[in-house]
DNA sequence: CGGCTAAACTGGTATTACCAGTAGGGTGAT
DNA sequence: ATCACCCTACTGGTAATACCAGTTTAGCCG
């Protein structure tokens, strides 16, 4: 009645999954070719590559003709791309469980930033607020993108490199949201942009509570603003 | 140069992905039978089934050998399952690093347990630190587990899925840290004991605020005796 | 009309063959 | 000896065919 049978399909997935994870086939190595498989596994070639097919689609390995197929270094933005969708299928419940899992995360990030940013943190933070500040009132769907760049270098400047990935991870939910939130909206991009300025102060002058306090209260803004309007029901 | 090829296969994985999309194949239907989508778009049935492969490793389609394959709902639990390979493929990272993901999610997760526990996320939690009273002076391997298990719960009780599948996914690490710190150490647990019933309590008494600086005290706990240690600074 | 069976679906797997890129080794010219 | 070239033996990508194993359904028979 359920759908967990034995697929050979899917017990290689796993199989090879295990591989990656247990670090037998490093990053960046080029796994076995598909005939090998083929001949290890005892399974036909249809099978392994239905397996690698599920790989290629969670972007745990890279492939291209004529060249064996090779662990991919990191592909967080596979993730990513998975938001827009789950979004415009799921709505309000999936948007919250998001929004709560980046307040965690950037909210930490916000306060470890302020303790551990380096001087060339503080020089691209101040290049993204001054791009940012430039395109707020002049190239809207550019500065989304901006947007999340600030808040990726803040995420680096923890000096932790999960953290950036871990938000990078939800960055196709976060300019998601941006997009519906600001565009054509002027007055909250302004209001946006004064947080921003406030929190690169505080990170800069390591505050980190205050860090903190200000990248809660600008996240939350744009989450009000959000399940008011009710847009994240949109198709896109 | 890269890998972007117009792959039969991906070309029709978009495709199907856009009728979800866009709502024309509604969540819950069955899509046509693979023999159909053969001759519909003109490709091997080979094609077809890695193009469903793909949507199967997204969780977008659920299938079952003599059924039509269906549109499963997209929900956050497809994310659940990226996020530990997310991980994994991360390349190097030290306890250091995952300690801070740690601490920035479960100081959250503390918070919102508070907030939003039901009547059976609190059976569970009494039970749990019953279970682990009784381990801690008995079956200290065991302990470690049930301690997880006890931290996980705490995610469970936020109600948002994301929060256990991301402990989850550095829960590996998490368990070795435990281990080095507490093996043959009664203190440590005694102390550790200590914390997990103070957290239970704000939790059950619903005082977020409490129970997520009693968290974090618990955390830095465990992680300053690390540090101590040396251990701390591995790569894993 | 009701119950059972058999045919006609469905997805899952294997085999074979060929196309299309890539890399490596050998051969030729310089 | 060295370098350039090409040919061969790989690699992944696609197709056609056949069969297995469940599910559904239509039709037969009582």
């Amino acid at each position: 009645m359920g759908n967990n049978q034995n697929l050979a399909a899917k017990v290689l997935f796993e199989k090879i999954l295990d591989n990656i994870r247990l670090g037998i086939w490093p990053i960046g190595s080029a796994i076995p070719s598909e005939r090998t498989l083929v001949s290890e596994f005892n399974v036909s070639r249809i099978t392994v590559r239905e397996a690698l097919s599920m790989l290629k689609a969670l972007g745990a390995i890279s492939t291209s003709q004529g060249k064996r197929s090779v662990i991919s270094p990191l592909d967080s933005n596979i993730i990513s791309r998975l938001f827009p969708l789950m979004m415009s299928l799921q709505g309000e419940k999936t948007y919250e469980q998001i929004f709560e899992v980046r307040l965690a995360i950037e909210s930490r990030t916000a306060y470890l930033a302020a303790v551990n940013r380096t001087e060339d943190d503080i020089v691209q933070i101040k290049a993204l607020l001054e791009k940012l500040r430039i395109e707020t009132s002049a190239n809207i769907e550019q500065s989304i993108e901006t947007d999340l760049q600030f808040h990726i270098q803040i995420a680096k400047s923890t000096q932790n490199p999960l953290f950036p990935a871990l938000l990078n991870a939800i960055s196709g939910f976060v300019t998601y949201v941006q997009v519906l939130s600001c565009r054509g909206n002027p007055v909250k991009r302004k209001r946006a942009m004064h947080f921003h300025e406030t929190i690169a102060d505080a990170i800069i002058g390591s505050d980190p509570e205050r860090a903190r306090v200000e990248m809660e209260s600008h996240l939350r803004g744009s989450a009000d603003k959000m399940l008011k309007s009710g847009m994240f029901k949109k198709k896109c």
